[in-house]
DNA sequence: CTCCATTCGTTGGTGCGGCCAACGATAGGG
DNA sequence: CCCTATCGTTGGCCGCACCAACGAATGGAG
């Protein structure tokens, strides 16, 4: 069967628009609720680097949450500043400094991945259950190609 | 069949994080390419919605193309210098600027075409050819969902 | 015909995310 | 011991999206 479509307005056949514009409403959701947890998407990046792989060096950190070390620096200070994390000198090197999620640190994960969870759905809402993962499976196959997640 | 993975780390189930990064990974590739041409996304943006629904002024091109008004004027301004659009006043309402483009102006537009047309292989590189079919697809149904495409 | 609300172009500013250059301090291998 | 690499930090830049405000112009209601 061929349906006769309105003109796919050429930018719809662009998978880097398309991208891009899915990146824009998921950003605004993320926005909404996260300014309502008073964070930003950095904090939880390295929140979650944190709880996963345990404390760190801030450059060891950048490593793993894809982030400048300079974006590091001002992201763990704002996260200090709310008691999110500490930092604490690395005897073992006095270059470093050994940055350790706190028990709040944590609580504030967990909100803020709900609020990710309430997100998904809004951002995926139209997709059935089996779109949403085969489009979480395609498109953590491009980003494992591209660099990759930092997994270890 | 259970493979065992190497724990998604978790950053990997949230779509909101997949989506951002990928595009990230989009608007690097585009980035190479257009600063090359002398372009940035605004003015394909704006060349293509140009190209499919004709001259206007800068509010309805803001609003074909999704850009605010703001961003119009200057996106317009250096379009201008580089001859591949013209404003000119609009005589049934003084208010307006009637945008036109250039025959130069549509030369750049298949220019940035060819150039997105090679992001795509890039950034598509790991899908087959199905596989990128359903993920344009699938992106094309949470945009429309979103406010949708402007196709009229 | 006179107001009033609306639209338009424009200016200027905000915020986030991502990046780069440079620095002083420290570590560590040749 | 020197030289290179790494670390934290500062300061800056860019692209994209958005907002507030302004004067100029428009157009409809009374």
């Amino acid at each position: 069967m061929v349906t006769v479509e309105p003109t796919p307005s050429r930018l719809a056949t662009k998978a880097s628009w398309l991208i891009s514009q899915t990146a824009v409403h998921s950003r605004r959701f993320v926005a909404e609720g996260f300014t309502a947890a008073d964070a930003r998407g950095y904090h939880y990046r390295l929140l979650a680097a944190l709880e996963e792989f345990g404390p760190a060096s801030q450059a060891e950190l950048g490593r793993r949450s894809r982030m400048d070390r300079s974006d590091v620096v001002a992201a763990v200070t704002e996260l200090e500043g709310q008691g999110f994390v500490e930092r604490s000198a690395d005897p073992t090197d006095r270059r470093r400094n050994t940055v350790t999620i706190t028990r709040a640190g944590t609580q504030q994960l967990r909100r803020l991945d709900r609020v990710l969870d309430t997100v998904q759905d809004e951002l995926l809402a139209p997709l059935s259950a089996t779109e949403r993962q085969t489009l979480v499976a395609l498109l953590g196959k491009l980003i494992e190609h591209h660099g990759g997640v930092p997994t270890s």
